[in-house]
DNA sequence: ATGCATGAGTT
DNA sequence: ACTCATGCATA
């Protein structure tokens, strides 16, 4: 009865800004910040750096790929904004308890520094020829008929009241020097069962190295979804069904989440902290099963939606040639890349911590 | 199944 | 301003 964390609804309704063309439409405090953010840039910039010309040369090696692909396709502005505001009348408030729990792991990650400057003028698309494509379409792939394959799934949605269900796990907590311990909450408490965890002392959550192998997670992710399936549940149906586990900490996850999970397509860390969560509902699910299930939830309110901002391929082509030579620009960096392309800054500087998550998954994976 | 986005907690 | 965990909106 005290234990309710309960996350802060803000409204921060912006009446008029002068969007730009994509997107973005959801209510939030992101016009806020994007109120704030300017960046008067001037593009003058002198031709003396190398950096200069290995940016220069990222870029149009980059551009050249749409030149040649789409030579036909449009040459104007690359503005893919979708509007879509549809009143969707579904909507369920599965209010979520919150908990923040770290547990630290030991990664590292060094990324560059911040040399010198390699932005400059972007020449216009040049012409040339390269394709670089990477982006792991790993999924699940066909994610079996259950949830992801058809895309049927039922998503039950809530407004937009950011209500993570589960505390952040391990957070950053691959800093690996320090001294950070969990505050024990990580998840995993039931006897171990397919691996042969051991419990190293009396009831606390060990975490061996059985839990953390890579292939350990893989096999039960693979078994997860084959028992989901069974059950004939939905990936987001197992989102929403967590938080009636009444896990302290733990609330209902998203389609997608699940969705990654069983594709492997979170961090390593995240997979280990999902798993004891996960395996659990399972079994609860089997158990329930053979009972009866009820699954209530038809309540909703009608709200605004988020927009998603689409990148076309061009700018995405160059945004990708950036990273190759920078993963981590700086803030002036990016908002003269955002300039260049026309894109917002923030827009770009997410697009950068994306694909470092993702370059940090697919490094991580490919070790293993 | 994934791309773009928000936010908490760090640095 | 970054990292990480997650999510909504989409393809």
């Amino acid at each position: 009865m005290m234990s309710m964390n309960s996350k802060q609804p803000h409204f921060a309704m912006h009446p008029s800004l002068p969007e730009h063309k994509y997107t973005t439409l959801h209510s939030s405090s992101e016009a806020i910040r994007r109120a704030c953010l300017q960046t008067p840039q001037l593009q003058s910039n002198i031709f003396a750096s190398l950096d200069e010309t290995l940016l220069a040369r990222a870029e149009a090696l980059a551009a050249v790929d749409i030149a040649v692909s789409q030579g036909k396709t449009h040459p104007f502005k690359p503005d893919a904004t979708y509007h879509t505001m549809s009143t969707v009348p579904c909507s369920s408030t599965s209010t979520v308890p919150l908990a923040h729990h770290h547990h630290h792991h030991h990664h590292h990650h060094h990324q560059n520094l911040e040399p010198p400057d390699i932005m400059d003028h972007l020449t216009s698309p040049s012409l040339a020829l390269m394709s670089s494509a990477h982006d792991g379409t790993g999924g699940g792939g066909g994610g079996g008929g259950g949830g992801g394959g058809g895309g049927l799934i039922s998503s039950s949605s809530h407004p937009h009241s950011h209500m993570h269900g589960l505390g952040h796990l391990s957070h950053q907590a691959m800093s690996m020097n320090s001294p950070l311990t969990h505050h024990g909450l990580l998840p995993g408490h039931h006897g171990g069962s397919q691996g042969g965890p051991g419990l190293t002392n009396a009831g606390l959550p060990s975490i061996n190295d059985s839990d953390t192998d890579p292939r350990e997670l893989e096999a039960f992710a693979e078994r997860f979804k084959q028992r989901r399936i069974k059950l004939g549940v939905t990936q987001a149906d197992v989102g929403g069904a967590l938080a009636n586990l009444k896990i302290p900490g733990v609330g209902s996850l998203s389609q997608s989440t699940i969705c990654r999970f069983e594709s492997l397509t979170l961090s390593h860390n995240n997979m280990i902290a999902l798993k004891p969560i996960l395996q659990a509902w399972l079994e609860e699910a089997e158990g329930a099963q053979r009972e009866k299930m009820s699954k209530p939830d038809i309540f909703n309110g009608g709200e605004k939606k988020r927009k998603r901002t689409s990148i076309a391929a061009p700018e995405k082509r160059s945004l990708e040639a950036y990273f190759a030579v920078q993963p981590r620009p700086s803030s002036e960096k990016i908002a003269a890349i955002a300039e260049k392309l026309d894109l917002k800054k923030n827009v770009v500087r997410v697009w950068f911590c994306n694909q470092r998550q993702k370059q940090k998954r697919l490094k991580f994976s490919a070790a293993h």
